[in-house]
DNA sequence: GATAATTGTTAGCTAAGGCTAAACTGTTTG
DNA sequence: CAAACAGTTTAGCCTTAGCTAACAATTATC
């Protein structure tokens, strides 16, 4: 359960950098990384779906597959599984409309990326590089920093 | 290949927020995002195991395990990916060691690391969740944003 | 309205990253 | 030094997320 606690081997305490964390805390890191990534990729979706409707005024599984460069079988398949989790509704060879929990997500979502890539710009990043950057920060942040920056944006915008 | 032309509803323009970005640049924004994937865990693998290394003086299998809250399997088989990788050496049943290349990686990947949790304690955040925030934020920051991010801490410290 | 082009689906493959259960090795202890 | 314990490996399973190739449906064009 605890680190190996046999074979000790004398380490040179105060030259290198911060301590390893608790092992508890540590694990609950990537714990929240693994959680993260999980859904990270559904709300994509969900979110480009939201934002072709809004834009264009309806989705296409070929809008996404150009959008994500990823092929239109790939983009099928996920549009079955996004449909066995009530996220979108689909009828075969037609385009795509959120339920209503799709629609909540596609608001946070969109409203979490924003937030995050208004914050990147306001930090001084350069406008195509802060989109990239927001694209996979964005899974990552918490509520908590996704406050700060906000409020960050808001006293440095302009 | 471009957005789909026909069957063009109209939109609102003006009431919703950004206009979506040109084709080929939202589609560099997902790739981007799944390039970092495929090396990500590789990267908090080998990090990991320098800084048992360099905090506890050696690396054991058991460690990595209870540190990154895996099973001893799911460890084992991708130690057996480092080093098919090049990036650690291992005999079976003793701990492990990094190759030059895996201490260069180690090395980048930890200062990287440090930039962004130093970046989110000097915009306020607190340490615990600037620690979770920053394990996965760490692979989707640009060198352009990296770069920015420490001259905001140096400004910022005290 | 027939044909061509585009769009969507399905089947079947691969690799990554998890897991449990079982077997094996190395270390510690009675 | 034998037994118990801790650590490691292997085998086999699952899900996700990608791909290509072949087929099917819809839409556009002549
Ligand atoms: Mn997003
Ligand atoms: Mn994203
Ligand atoms: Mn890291
Ligand atoms: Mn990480």
């Amino acid at each position: 359960m605890s680190d190996h606690q046999q074979r000790r081997i004398p380490s040179t305490p105060g030259i290198s950098g911060d301590a390893l964390p608790p092992v508890e805390q540590h694990a609950k890191q990537y714990e929240t990384v693994r959680n993260a990534h999980e859904t990270e990729l559904i709300e994509d979706y969900v979110e480009l779906i939201g934002d072709l409707i809004r834009h264009r005024g309806e989705a296409r599984a070929a809008d996404i597959s150009n959008r994500m460069a990823v092929s239109q079988a790939t983009v099928s398949k996920m549009i079955r599984r996004l449909n066995e989790l009530g996220l979108v509704t689909s009828k075969p060879y037609r385009s795509l409309f959120l339920t209503e929990e799709g629609q909540k997500m596609a608001e946070t979502s969109r409203a979490r990326h924003d937030v995050v890539l208004h914050f990147l710009r306001a930090l001084g990043v350069d406008d195509s590089t802060a989109r990239i950057d927001a694209e996979g920060m964005e899974h990552h942040v918490s509520d908590e920093t996704l406050a700060i920056m906000q409020r960050f944006t808001e006293q440095h915008q302009q």
